[in-house]
RNA sequence: GCGGGUGUGGCGGAAUUGGCAGACGCGCUAGACUUAGGAUCUAGUGCCUUCGGGCGUGGGGGUUCAAGUCCCUUCACCCGCACCA
């Protein structure tokens, strides 16, 4: 539409208002605020504060789209509304700037990533200008940039020292024919995306960091905090703490054992077999002679598979038998120990005993592969299926005649008197795979030295900065492209003279994300990452806004990352997000997702250009409750449009004056809606119920159509409550109405709670549950007069008229109820 | 399969503790103004109706003087997890 003919925008001439003339006045403003830093934030202690946080974006190439904003739009009305509140606010933006695209796109193209992202970012900080955001740029924070990912550096040293971060061989997705390691988002059906090269699992050494250490404390804090509660249970279903027994089984004829964790323990009696994940360590040592090959051969099968098709393909059990038996600690049977990947070797301790009797899982595998079945809980019907339910233990000796709680008690017992067993609490979370074979990330400080030992780069030597290369091809062993730049990747130790090589390694993008609300509140510090005394005044975060789409892991890391942060005294709060709020997604017209594909993605330049940015941010409020996911509509943005026009007109004559109702004293025409608009629109925004505050809004200025003349107080107080949403035109109407300068630090307004009420309320009388009269009565009746003028009226007779009146329900305020039969 | 959520006019959505369902906007209808109207202003707009009224918040049942709201049951859709021992 931006091509061509240009009759879209001749369209919109003609369709609204040409004095309000939006490009003018938000230009005008935004020219105003930049040049006099009105939202440059200065830290008065005397004020109370306020930090309203976005989730910062990726800078892509695309540019924002209509979704976008959603969420900015939200925290940015609430900044401005706390402003006006005599807040002290901190609202910043920055840019979660490394990542995958740019490095592709720098492979594609030949370019620099960094040059790359500096463009991206500069038309995002222009887009979100032309929004009119009101955030303080001096703040603005980079997570590729030396200064900042100095500090994020600095942290992994932190993690490292407290052993929190550690090498370990993990199984990660191998591209032969691309040479490189690709992460699991690019891989699609076993084979790469870029070429649909096939793809392997291969072991490689890698950096984890240990957030299982951390798994109770992430799990109980998430009680205090103020979150959806569906998002606080994804992350408790994510943590996955599960209570129950680990146990030690040996394996007949050898020196070898076993350990397996069970959440039934009381079921002991029942395990008729145990099962290994196949990349259980014992596989080897275990298998008979005479299985060797089947083993292999089952070994090759599943290595090919990925984590999703070994959990898709989960209708059919496979599995294969070692030759070996373990013995049962409690029955002494012997028990045969098969191979199967319905087993997971990252879950527990990727060794099972299978009670087939009272497992779904286990039953199914049984029937495969004709395993016995033994009943040790009744209550079922084992021919049939396995049974989960409650009941009483038998074939299980000393546990026999017990319900469940109590065996599981006393099994625990038992095992841990016999040496064989302990009670054991484990979790699904698994530790955090830190490393990634890429070059555009955060180097990790650590030196490998020639005598097999590591360390970490001297904190005094930080930032060790990404170094410049034309080439930042995959190295083609695994490593990282950062591996082919020797100058870089070889040091010598100027005391020793050791040689070794830098850690070719790079952090993952969620890295410099885990912690870059912290550098907002203390930007250029260079000395320290955060002055202890801003991160006091400052923490925690009072409203954090983004997609669901990060509810586990950005938010689970960044908790992690900030109790560790505690634990060594840097901040002070044991979580960093007191409150979150997810946004919903704005989708195209038809209820699809935005997409390229579709070409059905709006972009805000089109907007703003078009309707203006107060437009779209009223309209992108007004869709519906910020949660909610919205369908886009065109006939919907010409209606906030619409309303803006119809502000316009009344405060604002043609020639440019200020409106010829607007003035003088209030005559009490509208003192009531007015009073009731302050109240709930206050009320509305603080629960950022945004589009019920605008409903009402425009209630207001429907009744001042209506009235002769609008005072200047609640013209005034009108313009004030629409500020934080449209910060251009309320600053222009501001000024039509005499005021110097800006609107942005004017006390936000106050309501007279006499004024909501009028001396007469109007009350429904019901008979037998449905409104048959209307009562005007005075406000402050008593239950029994309510109750003698409801009788008393002229509908309310014909209603009950020859009936028999069981009961009469008066509430004062509210309604009369009349129970008559007959 | 497990966990969480949502179902209200033609459409987006409002409705404190259970207390007049449908605020506000879009769309639609009529009138006014007008050379004109996809502008503006005013009024109307849940469905049915024999004009008395009746029926209405996904379906069925219940509690209550009173249910969109509470309880039971059922259906549909969405999100997350998914062989987690």
């Amino acid at each position: 539409m931006l091509s061509g003919d240009g009759s879209f925008f001749i369209l919109n001439r003609r369709k609204f208002n040409m004095s309000y003339k939006h490009l003018q006045i938000e230009q005008k403003w935004r020219d105003y605020w930049k040049d006099n830093e009105t939202f440059k934030m200065t830290d008065d202690p005397a004020k109370p504060k306020f930090y309203a946080l976005d989730m910062f974006p990726y800078p892509s190439g695309a540019g924002l789209h209509v979704g976008h904003p959603l969420g900015y739009i939200a925290t940015d009305i609430l900044s401005q509304f706390k402003r006006k509140q005599g807040y002290n606010v901190l609202h910043p933006m920055g840019w979660d700037a490394f990542g995958l695209p740019a490095e592709q796109y720098a492979l594609d193209t030949g370019n620099d990533p960094a040059e790359f992202t500096a463009k991206n970012i500069a038309t995002f900080k222009r887009q979100m200008d032309e929004l009119g955001f009101s955030y303080d740029w001096d703040r603005e924070v980079n997570t590729t940039d030396p200064k900042y990912y100095k500090w994020t550096q600095w942290i992994f040293i932190q993690l490292y020292k407290r052993g929190l971060a550690y090498m370990d061989e993990v199984a990660v997705n191998w591209c032969p024919a691309l040479g490189t390691v690709l992460a699991n988002e690019e891989v699609i059906d076993g084979k790469s995306e870029r070429g649909g090269h096939p793809v392997e699992r291969r072991p490689m050494r890698q950096w984890v960091l240990r957030i299982t250490e951390y798994a109770d404390r992430l799990l109980e804090d998430l009680d205090d905090l103020d979150w959806p509660e569906s998002l606080k249970d994804m992350q408790r279903n994510w943590i996955g703490r599960s209570e129950g027994a680990q146990l030690t089984f040996a394996v007949e004829g050898s020196e070898q054992s076993f350990d397996v964790f069970t959440t039934r323990p009381d079921t002991i009696f029942g395990a008729t077999y145990a099962v290994l994940a196949p990349e259980h360590k014992l596989v080897d040592s275990i298998t008979t002679p005479e299985q060797k090959d089947a083993v292999a051969a089952y070994l090759d099968k599943v290595k090919l598979k990925s984590d999703l098709e070994r959990t898709d393909l989960a209708k059919e059990k496979t599995g294969v038998f070692t030759g070996a038996y373990a013995v049962n600690p409690a029955s002494g049977e012997k028990m045969p120990i098969w191979i199967a990947d319905y087993v997971l070797v990252s879950y527990g301790t990727g060794a099972i005993m299978a009670v087939p009797a009272h497992d779904e899982r286990d039953y199914e595998f049984a029937k495969e592969f004709g395993l016995p079945i033994t009943e040790v809980v009744a209550g079922g019907d084992i021919e049939r299926e396995a049974y989960t339910g409650e009941g009483t233990h038998v074939n299980s000796g000393f546990l026999d005649g017990l319900g469940k709680d109590e065996a599981i008690e006393k099994s625990i017992a038992w095992l841990v008197e016999e040496g064989k067993g302990e009670k054991k609490i484990t979790y699904r979370l698994r530790d955090w795979l830190f490393s990634r074979q890429r070059y555009w990330g955060e180097p990790i400080p650590i030196i490998h030295w020639e005598d097999g030992t590591m360390t970490a780069v001297d904190e005094s030597e930080l930032p060790l900065e990404l170094p410049v290369t034309g080439d930042i091809r995959p190295s083609g062993t695994g490593e990282s492209p950062l591996a082919n730049i020797t100058e870089w990747v070889n040091v010598v130790d100027p005391e020793t003279g050791m040689k070794g090589r830098r850690e070719t390694n790079t952090m993952p993008q969620w890295a410099g994300s885990c912690w870059y609300y912290l550098r907002y509140i203390d930007p250029k510090n260079d000395d320290m990452l955060i002055d202890p005394e801003l991160a006091e005044r400052w923490l925690p975060v009072d409203i954090y806004v983004g997609g669901a789409e990060h509810a586990v892991l950005h938010l689970l890391y960044a908790r992690f990352w900030h109790k560790v942060l505690y634990d060594i005294g840097v901040v002070k709060t044991k979580e960093p997000f007191q409150k979150l709020f997810n946004q919903g997604m704005i989708l195209g017209e038809g209820n699809v997702k935005m997409s390229k594909s579709l070409g059905n993605v709006i972009n805000p330049d089109d907007i703003v250009h078009s309707h203006g940015a107060d437009t779209l941010r009223i309209y992108e409020m007004f869709m519906g409750p910020l949660e909610a996911s919205k369908e886009w509509s065109t006939n919907g943005l010409d209606g906030s449009r619409k309303f803006l026009d119809r502000i316009w007109r009344l405060f604002v004559n043609e020639d440019g004056s200020l409106g010829s109702k607007i003035g003088g004293e209030s005559d009490g025409t509208l003192d009531k809606v007015y009073n009731q608009t302050v109240k709930k629109v206050t009320e509305d925004f603080e629960g950022m119920h945004n589009n019920t505050a605008i409903s009402q809004l425009m209630v207001f200025i429907n009744e001042c159509y209506k009235a002769d003349r609008v005072p200047t107080e609640f013209a005034e107080g009108f313009v004030l409550l629409m500020s934080p949403i449209t910060p251009h035109l309320a600053e222009e109407l501001w000024e039509k109405l005499g005021h110097e300068g800006t609107i942005t630090y004017v006390p936000w307004p106050t309501y007279d709670a006499d004024k909501l009420v009028d001396d007469t309320v109007e009350i429904a009388v019901q008979i037998n549950g449905k409104v048959r009269a209307k009562l005007e009565v005075d406000k402050d009746i008593t239950k029994e007069e309510l109750e003698k003028a409801a009788l008393a009226n002229e509908d309310v007779q014909k209603w009950i008229d020859g009936k028999e009146l069981k009961k009469v329900i008066a509430i004062p305020g509210r309604l009369v109820n009349i129970v008559a039969v007959g």
